[in-house]
DNA sequence: ATAATTAAAGATATTTTTATCTTTAATTAT
DNA sequence: ATAATTAAAGATAAAAATATCTTTAATTAT
């Protein structure tokens, strides 16, 4: 459904969520190994998520990393997608034609919408912390060492 | 959702399905200008297509081309999926995690898994031949000349 | 001030996907 | 038989996605 990168998006944040705060700052080693993720590559990414402090903040130097404030995580979590430009995954047409719409509906889109309707609702009424905090003992997530 | 090949697949496929038959077989090149896809990359995907004439029939020379069977144009939509190695979308964790299942959920699991069986049972429910026939003049597929 | 720590930024490499081009083989019509 | 037509197969190219490595800049603790 999403590219590599907006998975590791996903979970790096998820994982920061769940695990810092502002006075709790998280690696990205501790990150990457927690969410089975490349090291280097999710640095990139986070950068990404960093920019403007949209979604994850991060500091420099000693005792630094990365951190969410609590008004991020209650981010919606489509705006990871957002930031990630892969929001266009809920809007395109199944059959990648650009001239589908629902005046000039291709065979799918009249049943595919229902579909991707209920997928956008999914990822703008779920919050990032709604997420975080389903997480318990024993699921797939996360490496909890 | 798709890449871009398992796009040009479906195209092509509910496109021959709509205008072929034994006795009247499409050339490349009708079949590319009708889906808006590259003709050569068409070409190399209806090779896939064509294996064992599972989905695709083809025979080469003049008033050669591609074409369907009313046998396979009644097949699933998602045995085009199959062919084209991309079932597993419909399949695979929204995050990405190998090791998410019913017994070790990722945080997205339920409710995520609510909206992939949808997308299993439409593409598993929907024949070529049901998408084929409900284009109607003005659908956004197909270039129809 | 200095050294240590950490993310940011930039550069490079690898792999996969997408796309095209050329040659070959099969079929048909003449 | 021969030439024309068409898809199959193979080779190559270009672009995008994924991944890693190196250098720089910011921050903190000493």
């Amino acid at each position: 459904m999403f590219s590599k990168s907006t998975e590791y998006a996903l979970r790096a944040t998820i994982y920061i969520a769940q695990k810092s705060s502002e006075n709790c700052k998280l690696g990205i080693k501790a990150i990457s190994d927690a969410t089975d993720s490349p090291p280097h590559f999710t640095a990139k990414i986070l950068q990404v998520l960093t920019r403007n402090n949209k979604i994850i903040s991060s500091v420099r130097g000693p005792n630094g990393g990365f951190y969410m404030t609590e008004e991020a995580k209650s981010l919606p979590v489509r705006s990871v997608l957002d930031v990630m430009e892969e929001d266009s995954v809920l809007e395109r047409c199944v059959l990648g034609l650009n001239k589908c719409s629902e005046a000039k509906p291709c065979p799918m889109h009249s049943q595919y919408k229902l579909i991707k309707q209920q997928l956008i609702t999914l990822f703008e009424t779920k919050t990032i912390m709604d997420l975080a905090s389903d997480i318990r003992d024993g699921e797939a997530f996360i490496n909890n060492d």
